[in-house]
DNA sequence: CGATTTACATACATCGCTGAATGCATCTGT
DNA sequence: ACAGATGCATTCAGCGATGTATGTAAATCG
């Protein structure tokens, strides 16, 4: 690389740093996503992380915050959902993108250290918001509100399975298959119920 | 305390460590799980927990299997479940009795560390098969092991909702009632086809 | 009742992690 | 082109956690 702006060497580490805290936290967890292995794994030194990001809790939030940003992206990418089958096969595309696992360490880190939670809490209600049901036309009524919450759960169960596995259950396509039977069943009645 | 005998002094001290250990994972995670801080909880010295559990691993694994022994309990007085539903609110009883986080913390500590893995993962595998559903005779056929298996995802959603949370999710009753209502559907269908 | 084992407590040495301070190179505005 | 800002590397000092002796009182045994 020859002259490169000053924009551009900020901008490359960073995204450096906060591509390797992602894969930190992924593959070792939470609390093995230290500023020395960040920094070894970025190939850069740990002045460079405290120069652009102060201290690690800033870096891992800013880090959260970009993967909700890449997810949201999945999400903008797909077609409006048009069924609730829909709605629920597209929330598991988003967590089969991959990085669930990043997001359940960042969550009980958050419930374990006040601190912390006060750190990256507002990036999780901010996520959380946008894909939250009640913003969505397709589950205006209760019933329909309970079952998508409900579906929702169990792709977290799957979403936990998965990361504490260190890949899918073995049972994951079975269920997913169940999920998507009880999600069309639903919109059948209810489409019925409607006309 | 008058004149104890050795048996005495070590069981209760050994449950004092197992009890903090169990208790701190609960409120503050695994990380946070340290040896000073259990033992400060359990008011003795580091020295006794070397001298019962020689390592700190050791000592969460002992906690860990002990706390699975109290929801094998807990599962061993309740009448056998006579349908599907019951035993998806046997199961549920059993993680609402507390300490799904311990359970749920230990998981990803595990898939972490390769070598806590191999300490904890015994523990885990031998409270897996208690709980397999390959060993019920009410999910004999495939089709209800698939929906046992959904719910039970379901169920665990739950549970990491809790711990995240610090407590029961708003909608957790709402998610209950709508699992209950699918295990009874199947129970009924199931018990038609076999008349 | 003396010898030995058991159940701890205390002190120690080490190590990994962290944030802060400092120094140097590279870019940028004028 | 040069003065100042910016991006980053290195070093330092300190804390907290860990396992390892080693010391001591209480219990058990012969």
């Amino acid at each position: 690389m020859g002259r490169r702006t000053q924009q551009e060497r900020s901008e490359s580490t960073k995204a450096a740093l906060i591509d390797a805290a992602l894969a930190l936290l992924d593959e070792r967890g939470w609390a093995a996503t230290t500023s020395v292995a960040v920094c070894e794994r970025a190939e850069v030194t740990r002045g460079a992380l405290v120069h652009h990001f102060g201290d690690l809790p800033a870096l891992l939030a800013a880090a959260l915050e970009t993967h909700y940003a890449r997810w949201a992206e999945v999400l903008a990418d797909e077609p409006p959902p048009g069924s609730l089958a829909d709605l629920v096969m597209q929330s598991w595309r988003v967590i089969d993108e991959g990085g669930a696992k990043v997001v359940i360490e960042a969550w009980l880190a958050a419930a374990n250290d006040a601190e912390l939670g006060r750190a990256i809490g507002p990036v999780v209600a901010g996520f959380a918001k946008l894909v939250s049901p009640t913003e969505h036309h397709l589950v205006a009524d209760d019933d329909t509100r309970d079952l998508y919450l409900t579906l929702r759960e169990t792709l977290l169960g799957l979403a936990l399975g998965r990361a504490t596995n260190g890949g899918p259950l073995p049972h994951e396509e079975a269920v997913l298959t169940r999920l998507a039977a009880i999600a069309r069943a639903h919109d059948g009645a209810h489409q019925r119920s409607h006309q």
